[in-house]
RNA sequence: CGGGGUGUAGCGUAGCCCGGUUAUCGCGCCUGCUUUGGGAGCAGGAGGUCGCAGGUUCGAAUCCUGCCACCCCGACCA
């Protein structure tokens, strides 16, 4: 295991390969770029999926599915999205395989070449558009309000275990509205419900904003997001909420006859996130132990570890257990009692360490003498005995309190590692030496933005949505600044 | 795609510069006994296309060429 591993924090890839292995979430595939999610890693992802797919339906939004599969002129409809997107896509060019005359094993048929190309779907907004096209008529047939599961293909130049990688799963909303305050009020909609997962069932604290022109998506008039520091002091944008105006509508034809009758395009949002988030969730809360998984995330809340010697001991133990099991779970306690003989109690407590699981329950020959179980959190790893009878009531409190703490522990990081800055100078000290988020004025000109990029590889994360903007002076050209907008290296 | 690095058992590695018996060590795995409240001990055992393909040589993990994969730094990005 990763030994002093938040001091080599800088070193990210060190640890956090090594991490994501050891805790068995995944490994890379040997297919270029691509990852295998083993089990227990998907098992979160799941937890990611179910919470996030009951906040989308809660907010009036359903699911559906699209094609894998896109063709290559549809890419050429919205001009600004093909620039972002065009030059990074796996293409499929042929449709079969055959035996090769000389012997070589299996080749592409030459004469089985598709007559127009189709594109692994990067981002569905074309073939979605041209399907919304087919759906609506009538200001009646509006909002359209769904969402898709679905894995997506980049073919980045580089690529990093969860953070990005090939292939990735994510999910993507698509909607479609009359009104473009409409369209705008579910753009921020969707940022407000991504802030309350992220914050609330990964304890991962985000600074919502706006994206720069040049950070915004391929085909945006904006771009809403949530932005984490991670551990090391860098930046990771985390989920990212569109209005994209009327430009998909207008490429893709999209119309509605309005209540007097007249035609009008309609005004659209799309919003995202992904298995990036895993990503997220390591970074903000892994520890020298390894992962430490918030309560109201992890897969295994509880854990039970029964220590014998023999078949009666593990009798009277189990029985414990189970009373345990059944009293935990009829408190809605997601509780697993890991009664595997072919470990040692030793081994299984690292085991659960390193795989993040909020609370271990250890149960012996002692705890069935004296009525107790021994009880252990694990993010601040500190144990202490318990009443049998006591158990479930102090379980429940305890879940609560590891959320609450590993939120305000990874908060006070945050609050710690951002800092206010008037001049350009200062704006690259602190940079150098702390690293972390820096809030400092900019004129609002991309120019000066690709400046500071180029001389200090700080981007800006986003401008704020903050109710106390007090204006100011560019820290690098002087101009006037409406508010400080937020600076970081990033991922 | 440019620069740098690494590929030897499930994992981590020695050997490579300077070619030469049966490829080193640790962890893990299997069997047995003793163990079990923080990754057990002892004894025995299994496991290898040395990344792939060519070449040089009497002989290649080692030298040469090409390719592939992975990691790091850039450009690109959820």
């Amino acid at each position: 295991m990763a030994k002093n591993l938040t001091s080599r924090a800088q070193d990210y890839s060190k640890w956090y390969n090594e991490l994501v292995i050891q805790a068995d979430l995944a490994e890379n595939s040997g297919v270029r770029g691509c990852m295998v999610i083993k089990p227990y890693g998907f098992a979160i992802w799941e937890r990611m999926q179910a919470e996030l797919d009951r906040m989308f339906k809660e907010t009036g939004h359903q699911n559906a599915y699209f094609p894998l599969f896109i063709p290559k002129s549809y890419f050429s409809k919205e001009a600004s999205h093909v620039d972002g997107f065009a030059k990074e896509c796996a293409v499929v060019t042929h449709y079969r395989l055959k035996n090769d005359e000389d012997g070589n094993g299996i080749v592409v048929d030459p004469d089985a070449k598709l007559e127009e190309e189709l594109i692994v779907r990067p981002t569905s907004e074309t073939i979605i558009w041209d399907t919304y096209r087919k759906w609506v008529q009538s200001y009646r047939d509006l909002p359209i309000l769904v969402n898709q599961w679905a894995n997506v293909v980049r073919w980045e130049m580089r690529t990093r275990l969860f953070l990005r990688t090939a292939e990735f799963l994510w999910q993507e909303g698509h909607t479609a509205h009359a009104t473009k305050s409409e369209a705008i009020a579910e753009a921020e909609q969707m940022m407000n419900v991504y802030a309350d997962f992220v914050e609330n069932f990964m304890a991962v604290p985000v600074v919502k904003g706006l994206k720069s022109e040049s950070e915004r998506f391929a085909g945006a008039l904006e771009t809403y997001c949530i932005e984490a520091l991670m551990q090391d002091g860098k930046a990771l944008q985390a989920g990212t909420s569109h209005f994209l105006g009327q430009n998909f509508a207008k490429a893709f034809d999209v119309k509605f006859a309005d209540k007097d009758g007249k035609l009008e395009h309609v005004w659209a949002t799309s919003w995202g996130v992904s298995t990036r988030l895993m990503g997220a969730l390591i970074m903000t809360h892994s520890d020298d132990n390894g992962l430490v998984l918030p309560p109201n995330l992890a897969p295994d809340q509880v854990v039970i570890v029964p220590i014998y010697r023999n078949e009666e001991q593990f009798e009277a133990v189990s029985q414990v257990a189970n009373t345990l099991v059944k009293s935990l779970r009829s408190k809605n306690i997601r509780v697993k009692f890991d009664d595997r003989d072919t470990h040692k109690p030793g081994w299984k407590f690292n085991e659960y360490e390193l795989k993040g699981v909020p609370l271990r329950i250890a149960i012996g020959p002692k705890d069935v003498e004296k009525g107790t179980v021994e009880l252990a959190r694990r993010d601040t790893l500190e144990k202490s005995f318990v009443a049998q009878e006591e158990v479930a009531s102090k379980v429940e409190a305890l879940l609560g309190e590891i959320q609450s703490n590993l939120f305000t522990k990874a908060f006070d990081f945050r609050e710690a590692n951002t800092t206010s800055v008037d001049s350009y100078e200062e704006f690259k000290k602190v940079l150098e030496e702390k690293g972390g988020f820096i809030l400092a004025h900019w004129d609002g000109t991309p120019e000066t933005e690709e400046r500071i990029k180029n001389e200090t590889k700080a981007t800006i994360r986003c401008l704020p949505l903050t109710e106390n903007e007090a204006a100011g002076s560019c820290m690098v050209t002087g101009k006037p600044s409406k508010q400080r907008v937020l600076f970081a290296k990033a991922y």
